[in-house]
DNA sequence: ATAAATGCAAAGCATTTGCAGTAAA
DNA sequence: TTTACTGCAAATGCTTTGCATTTAT
């Protein structure tokens, strides 16, 4: 396991690695709940429910996918974890809970992180009122791979500036 | 393939209005089709396939769930309409497919146009190689109803800086 | 001891699909 | 006619819930 936990040697850090977040959190520190937090630590593909489940049932078999989806919800709710819309077909999950943005391949969905802040100077005149608090930006296209292969069967993309307009 | 209709009589604009909207598409002009059609135009309410359909009923009795899915994804395929996958609950249709962005209030889910192009100059060195072909930025924050209701409640808020972290 | 978490199965929703009947072209 | 569309119901797929049992503290 990757548990060096060598009192001493290595110092937890408030709210770093599954542990620390666990304590910060005030949950308790499950085997399931450290393993899926193992998971997610550092992960930036935006998993599923399904794919985190798949991926921590591996090393730790006889979880359960209520049991994930529990934890996420948790974390979710205490702001620890962000749930995305982006995906219609299901929610994925970030552990970056940081402002940044996204790349989305509309060819095979994949998401990347984009870690930069832009200038988004919105005039009174468009904020209908609004009391903004964030903003995040969905760049759409294809993904180095998706654009090698794919380059004809543009039909079956997924999104357009934004919004879905076919399906696989 | 545009056929332009009855000359002299009634002009049809190209593409405009249902039946317009139908023979530029190749689709068959059926009252349920028209009926949909003509409650989505100018419709700036991001409304979901239910309550598209609640909607529909009321002037269509006997109209199914199915067609208005069937309607939908008809347009959405032919690029006329936008499947928005900003509400993790469930899809969200535009019929605006001009590209924009959005307001989201994170207290009711309200969901407001923005008509402005913003200058969004994404450096190489974050593109990942991706072929940028668009973009969209939400906005979230409060809309004025719920600035004054819910100035505490903000337990309750559903997103934060683009991505849900609570659920109502 | 107690409050919380887990696992399993049974819901719950939103969305899709199969198909026979129906209507548009 | 021919082909597409509609409507109903059954079927999916993702997510939530109820509840008895187990586990962390």
């Amino acid at each position: 396991m990757k548990k060096s936990a060598k009192p001493g040697a290595e110092r937890v850090k408030q709210g770093s690695g599954p542990e620390g977040i666990c304590r910060e959190l005030g949950l308790k520190l499950t085997p399931q709940r450290l393993a899926i937090l193992e998971y997610l630590d550092g992960n930036t593909a935006h998993p599923g429910a399904e794919e985190i489940y798949e991926a921590v049932s591996g090393r730790f078999p006889g979880l359960s996918l209520a049991t994930v989806y529990n934890t996420l919800a948790s974390l979710r709710d205490k702001g620890r974890l962000l749930e995305l819309a982006i995906d219609p077909a299901k929610r994925r999950y970030d552990p970056d809970t940081k402002p940044h943005h996204h790349l989305i391949c509309v060819a095979c969905r994949r998401i990347v992180d984009i870690e930069h802040t832009f200038d988004l100077e919105i005039p009174d005149a468009l904020r209908m009122g609004f009391e903004i608090k964030g903003n995040e930006i969905g760049f759409y296209g294809r993904c180095p791979d998706c654009k090698k292969t794919d380059a004809r069967k543009q039909k079956r993309d997924l999104r357009q500036g934004g919004a879905y307009v076919r399906r696989p």
